[in-house]
RNA sequence: GGGAGCUUAGCUCAGCUGGUUCAGAGCACCUGCCUUACAAGCAGGGGGUCACUGGUUCGAACCCAGUAGCUCCCA
């Protein structure tokens, strides 16, 4: 059979991905087996398959795959979430180019637009995952708005509110005024900026003295009710009690005193807006001062501010200033830089404001989610983010979970006329409740038109994927779920959530590990974004490099929750990998045709003994680093395994002289081998080690890779092993030889070896298989004219070829002792330490002394050597 | 402003309980090879004051303190 020279991993990767899903091979059902579960962080239902997707994935994906192979019942769960401001945003920016705003439509007909959206554009991402590879049991796809899964959260969000969980209140808030909505502290990001800092008048009612404030929102003085100084300061104790009237506006405000003020900031003098910024609104709440809401929904100025109505904020903040220049009442503007909060979604900046919003008491909640991950019951890795979670944990603040969009899961809350309010889950529960609680009214009720928070679904997810709210089957058998992978950006919004309900609702966490993934990074350690352009698109890369490739170049430089500085090349060595196995399938293949009946050759007989000892201590080290998490150390050792030990030993070793046949033994050992190597590296190339895995034996129908057992570590021979780290340096001297006499690996050399010094290698005839040794002879006594080189302590000769150099050979000896002398006194210098003989462990002690030993005898040796050079 | 973390080869990182072969890997780099699986390869090689200063210890990349620089999170 011909077989390609290069892996095409196109059709590789059809092929084998239809035949998977085609067979049902990633399907899961309860049954007797012990399970593991992974839930998918859900993608945003309307988004791109981006590289963070592709590394969180692929972990996941190598993940479930070596669990099912260990015989786990292996269960990944896929599914979108419907990300509501994110595709609102979305949607009206399309509606907006056809010419359809918003506020034109109905609730009903708008989100009969969104519904169209997420139809056409949803699920693209997970039919993305697939080219990657991904084994999720498509069957199971969830969505955080199917039926069930919105029953869920509302049935949550009553349940809750019966227990006095859930409130209404009025609270400053984040405000996006782009889209309208509050967000949560989370969606709020702070940039530094350049900005100004005004220094305004207030005079004395009835007087030309005045105070100067220092503010960078000069327009919030429409909402001013008071100035507020430190009481300690000096400077101004006088003035507490007094009156100052407010620029331009002309409104007569008090002087009080409050700790808050810092009196190094400005000139010691703020002017309060409480309804405009969280920490004057708490000094308003104090003093019970009057609120002045001044600025509308979409941050212009509303009727309440008196003047500049209608003009937006930033305009405003113009004006005003030339206005109190013109007035004489601007002292002066000096630049300052400092934080302000930007919507994450609209990146506009946000607006502290005022507003009736719905919270979820976080205090109670969350004292088990964080007992059971300081306590490791729930393992982080790395676990250096346990402080970061602890930190969060125990300043937690309440939750707005309320968000005034329409693409969501909308508030089970019913208002009457009169601002009374119930909680149902239909209007009929709803009318029938306000009669019960407020028999007297006789009006209509109607819906809060706000959704719930995104996160206020996905905290859920891994019950509500399971249907744990109504059914009991499936979620007794999968929860708690295993491991989640997950970016560290979203573990308070989601991971640290995610356990609360878990506790609440199931009582019980909601998987046992967690592993950061790193921000996917460009070359230059920028983060990857649609702006810069910087992100390469994962479908290119995987047509480029295959989806193996890249898989492998996701995970060769990204320890758990470090960044990982992503560059082509990583994929490019992933390519070339899959070509090395390639070429190492191609050259075993190639030897059936050539099975003779011939006895296994001795080289051959070391070759196998070797590499199954070495094959069964690398399993042990990939199960260990497993067991860590440590993924790219797992791949890196089943890299090396391949490519060190398989393909540049091992197969070397046992490769027929040209011209020669395999014998038959040595030729099934080394299948068997090789399909032990292959089900290794299955879970980080699927589509390859199918590819081969099928051609390399004839497999029975609906066999695969996929579901064949990984395989046992037996206790390695350690004899083997040490025999080949002093094997594999003889040969290297016998190659240096070599190369610095420019003799050609063809020309067949003698070895000689001394017979005081021991008898034959173990990997003797390998010795001389690769070293291409004619013979091998033990001498009684040290010859001359010889290159030589020295392994452990035993001295090996090769005979002088023509080309040899005496003065090269000696420069390399005196070389040799110089170093080896150096090294002696560095381990006498310790050993003459009264404190270290004293103190140091007795091993310690020893291996020192035998360094001594070995260094004086090759010193010896070297020394010997030259001589007879001379 | 509060908190956490990081600094080891040109790059990305290991280095686990302080002690084997005067500090390891992969990539990159340099040299030589078209050797009959593989140039997407083979063989060899160079490269580090473990950020800095002090301390503890017989012994420190590792423990402690301070200094500098960087990163992230929170307000």
């Amino acid at each position: 059979m011909e077989i390609a020279n290069k892996f095409d991993s196109k059709s590789a990767e059809t092929k084998w991905y239809a035949y998977w899903l085609e067979n049902g091979f990633f399907k899961s059902t309860p049954d007797h087996r012990q399970p593991y579960t992974i839930v998918i962080p859900p993608p945003n239902v309307t988004g791109v398959l981006h590289m963070g997707h592709m590394l969180n994935n692929t972990i996941q994906d190598v993940l479930i795959r070596r669990a099912r192979m260990m015989g786990f019942n292996a269960c990944w769960v896929p599914g979108t979430d419907h990300a509501s401001i994110a595709t609102e945003a979305k949607v009206v920016q399309k509606l907006r180019k056809e010419g359809v705003k918003k506020s034109d439509l109905s609730r009903d007909a708008f989100l009969e637009h969104a519904w169209e959206w997420t139809h056409k554009h949803g699920g693209i991402i997970l039919e993305q995952l697939k080219k990657l590879g991904a084994s999720c049991d498509w069957d199971r796809t969830r969505f955080t708005m199917d039926e069930k899964y919105y029953d869920s959260v509302i049935d949550c969000f009553i349940d809750l509110y019966n227990k006095g969980k859930i409130y209404r209140g009025e609270r400053m808030i984040n405000w996006d005024p782009a889209a309208k909505t509050a967000l949560s502290d989370e969606e709020v990001i702070y940039k530094e900026v350049q900005s100004a800092l005004y220094f305004l008048k207030y005079k004395r009612t009835g007087s030309e003295e005045f105070l100067t404030v220092a503010t960078t929102r000069p327009e919030t003085i429409l909402g001013d009710v008071a100035v507020c100084v430190n009481p300690k300061d000096e400077r101004y104790a006088h003035w507490i009690g007094k009156t100052v009237m407010v620029p331009l506006v002309n409104r007569e405000v008090p002087i009080i005193a409050d700790e808050y003020v810092d009196p190094e900031f400005g000139t010691g003098c703020l002017k309060v807006t409480p309804a405009h910024d969280m920490n004057d609104f708490m000094i308003g709440q104090k003093n019970q001062l009057a609120t002045i809401n001044m600025m509308n929904d979409d941050g212009t100025i509303s009727e309440a501010g008196g003047m500049y109505i209608g003009m937006d904020r930033f305009e405003v903040r113009k004006q005003i200033a030339e206005d109190l220049e013109t007035a004489g009442l601007l002292v002066k503007k000096e630049s300052h830089i400092n934080k302000v909060g930007y919507s994450e979604r609209t990146d506009v900046v946000i607006e502290p404001r005022l507003s009736l919003q719905w919270f979820v008491d976080m205090k109670e909640l969350s004292g088990p989610a964080l007992e059971n991950v300081m306590n490791d019951n729930i393992h982080f890795f790395p676990p250096k983010f346990k402080n970061a979670y602890r930190h969060w944990m125990e300043n937690i603040k309440d939750w707005c979970i309320s968000r005034q969009l329409w693409w969501g899961h909308r508030i089970p809350a019913w208002y009457s006329e009169v601002g009374k309010w119930v909680v149902a889950k239909t209007e009929e529960e709803a009318r029938l409740k306000m009669k019960e609680l407020y028999p007297d009214y006789q009006g209509s009720i109607l819906q809060d038109p706000d959704v719930l928070d995104t996160w206020f679904s996905s905290w859920l997810w891994p019950i509500s994927v399971f249907d744990g709210f109504y059914t009991k089957e499936e979620v007794d058998y999968y929860y708690p779920t295993t491991d989640l992978v997950t970016a560290p950006e979203i573990m308070f919004f989601w991971v640290a959530r995610m356990i609360i309900a878990g506790y609440e609702y199931k009582g019980d966490l909601p998987f046992k590990n967690v592993y950061y993934t790193g921000i996917v990074r460009d070359k230059q350690g920028r983060k990857m974004s649609k702006s810069l352009g910087n992100s390469p698109d994962p479908l290119e890369l995987m047509e480029q490099f295959g989806a193996d490739g890249v898989r492998v170049g996701m995970l060769l430089s990204s320890p758990a929750g470090n960044d990982l500085l992503f560059d082509e090349g990583l994929c490019e060595q992933g390519r070339n990998f899959t070509n090395k196995i390639w070429n190492a399938f191609r050259l075993i293949k190639g030897w059936e045709q050539n099975i003779t009946d011939i006895a296994t050759r001795p080289s051959a007989v070391v070759a196998v003994q070797w590499m199954n000892a070495q094959l069964n201590e690398t399993i042990q080290k990939l199960n260990d680093d497993y067991t860590k998490f440590r993924m790219n150390e797992a791949l890196m050792t089943t890299y090396k395994l391949i490519w060190d030990d398989f393909c540049s030993w091992y197969l070397e070793m046992v490769k027929p002289p040209y011209g020669e046949g395999m014998d038959k033994e040595t030729y099934h050992a080394t299948l068997e081998i090789f399909d032990k190597i292959l089900r290794l590296l299955h879970p980080f190339m699927p589509f390859l080690t199918e590819e081969i895995w099928q051609t390399i034996q004839i497999r029975s129908e609906k066999e695969t890779i996929c579901l064949s057992a990984w395989p046992v570590a037996q206790e390695a021979d350690k004899k083997w092993l040490d025999a080949f780290d002093e094997f594999s340096e003889i040969i290297i001297g016998i190659r240096n030889i070599r190369k610095e006499n420019q003799i050609a690996n063809k020309e067949k050399l003698m070895l000689n070896c001394l017979q005081s010094q021991g008898d034959r290698h173990l990997f003797h005839p390998v010795i001389e298989h690769l070293g291409n040794i004619e013979e091998t002879i033990f001498l009684n006594e040290k010859p001359t004219q010889c290159y030589s080189f020295i392994v452990k302590g035993k001295e090996y000769f090769i005979p002088f070829t023509e080309n040899f150099d005496v003065e090269a050979e000696k420069a390399k000896l005196v070389e040799e002792i110089k170093y080896t002398e150096g090294f002696l006194a560095m381990v006498q210098k310790k050993l003459s330490n009264e404190g270290f003989v004293a103190k140091a462990p007795p091993a310690v002690l020893e291996s020192e002394r035998k360094k001594q030993a070995d260094a004086v005898a090759k010193i010896e040796l070297l020394t010997a050597q030259l001589k007879s050079l001379n």
